[in-house]
DNA sequence: CATGAATGAGATTTCATTCAT
DNA sequence: AATGAATGAAATCTCATTCAT
């Protein structure tokens, strides 16, 4: 069945995605099999060879979606103008979070995608690179807040953004694995914390 | 036969757990062999088996020990009198991880213990449970806050404590697995946040 | 629909026997995969078996004429009338060799031919079926160099012939593969032992 | 069944060296697969791997004794006192040739031993080695025969050992691949031959 | 208690070959 | 005539686990 268009080809790599995708979250990337992505998908072995030329390039592609999936809507959400308001920025993409979990399972491999950088270096290198540019999304909107006169002008710019940006783990945590959180929650959370009151006295 | 001292068994129990952490983190869960644990603890299988029936049973070991063994220490300090303020309390938790990573890596495998109950139902069951209790001590930490006045009265203080409690896997992953993150610039990103005028408008 | 040269099936055919003799010497009859001829080649599964229906029929193409490809050289030397002297033979015969591996490498394929001879029954047959032909002009070359005088009147001209045809192999192997021998200082070596000084006493 | 001796870990190799022989003898290196050794010898597919590492270690700790397993012997009659007469030193040699095919069916490997060397870059040096080494031998037996008188003062003894050493293949081959030569009549042959008689005149 | 040889199912990947287009 | 996607059996090798010693 040669002679096959580029589109034939684009939707058998998505076929093949898909049913390791689906694998992936109900066993893991290690107990799947690659019998189990064969049987999945309806392809022979030969077939997914011929797409992807081992398990580790399966993995990978979906492990990248699952870490840089996020990133170009981050930097729209936090480069509007005028500059969104913290708990708007958080509470907005989570919302994303949430909504794109469903058409495509494919965030609910981060936590598998985190725990494969802790220990495979080149994974973790492209890990760590793409959180590094998404942080410094946050990083540039606190300067914005800052520049808005919504923090303060002596504001460590770097370390508010670490933090802001170290809110995500946590809702997507809660929101996969426990499953008790919703957007609106988290929003409501930080809403009442946003308080000098909650601080120790300045040390100065 | 037999005869040999509890003190005896407890020392083989850990010298395959310390063997098997090390493996974990430098090749995960998965990748790990049977074979590479007994290379590193200088056992044998069959010493290995008598003392964990299954491979299983390490890995479960080792991950409650990462999910769980913060436990404790959060208790303390968040039920310390008076209540600490939210940016000590916060700073001195990630502290706390900072120097439990330390003398026992095991905080390392948190990474892989959440990625394992994402598809584990029980290992996840045992998770989630964890995860709850360890919340459930950030909310009354944000009731005493309310009742010590440091929040607003009508303050939504489990939305908060999920909040709060969600700052952890941020900063644990920013430490571990970015590796750019101290306690006290956490800390510090924190406290410029920590003010209204970051949040939109009341909609009330 | 077809109507294709003659010419051109035959350019066809000497494509893949070009391109499979490179990669055999290369990589080995076994070791090499269809797809290593296939690209190599430059054409398609399809075509390459359109003029051979298996790998095996390539394999005994190539290693036929590996076998049988000096054949009728040897003929025209050993015929020669008159009957050339030992080392002229000789001489001549492996400098052959030497010219033939140059434009086409088929003959490095010999050893592989004869190793697949060793366990393959029906090329096995093949190889005794040539080798003992080429080493009847050994033979009969041996009784003219008997006619004319040139060895004794009682010699043995089987066994002698069969002594002059073993000296071929061991050309080749020390040609090609310790690749430091010439057909020169080969014929030179012969020279120095055709003495009867170098025998034990008759026995008779 | 721990804790075994020295000699139970000889037999277990030999025990998989003899499968192989056996199989390779058959089916050649390649069309053998681990299946039929593991059949072949009773062992498990794990038992094979505790004492091979991949078939590539058992093909070359076979092929290298195919190899190299003459060189003993060869040493011992090329070196005796007196230096043995060139029928005597061949068919000594050649007649050890048959008897050690007999118990120990390894030099029926040598053809495809040849052949891998032909292909395998790092098998071909190690057969390169052993057969300078070997060859060596015969230089050294042909200075002897210089030196006895047996053959001119000026004898090129390199070229001459090299076209000595390079009757064995010739041997081999006829005896293992066409089986229709006695060690007693390669010997014959060569006698008939040594004669100035068949040589070109001397072109000096 | 401890050893470590042995098991054998199962993992990933390759490969000769076919056939719809 | 030619393509090349697809097949699926089979190849090599690994690994958790057992049990005779």
């Amino acid at each position: 069945m040669p002679r096959v268009s580029e589109e034939h080809l684009e939707r058998r790599r998505a076929q093949i995605l898909d049913a390791a995708r689906a694998c992936f979250i109900r066993k893991g990337f290690h107990e799947t099999s690659m019998q189990d992505i064969f049987a999945e998908s309806g392809l022979s072995a030969g077939a997914v060879y011929r797409y992807f030329k081992s398990k580790t390039e399966i993995i990978e592609a979906l492990a990248s979606v699952a870490i840089g999936g996020l990133a170009g809507y981050v930097s729209e959400v936090l480069k509007e103008d005028p500059v969104p308001p913290l708990d708007d920025a958080v509470g907005r993409l989570t919302q994303l979070i949430v909504t794109m979990v469903g058409p495509d399972d494919t965030l609910r491999l981060a936590p598998q995608a985190w725990a494969l950088a802790m220990y495979d270096e080149q994974f973790g290198t492209y890990v760590r690179t793409r959180m590094t540019e998404v942080r410094q999304l946050w990083i540039m909107y606190v300067e914005r807040l800052r520049d808005a006169g919504m923090v303060p002008p002596d504001t460590d710019c770097t370390a508010a953004g670490k933090a802001l940006f170290g809110m995500m783990p946590g809702f997507v945590i809660q929101y996969l694995l426990v499953g008790d959180l919703t957007s609106e929650e988290f929003r409501r959370g930080l809403r009442s914390l946003a308080s000098p009151a909650t601080l120790a006295p300045d040390p100065a």
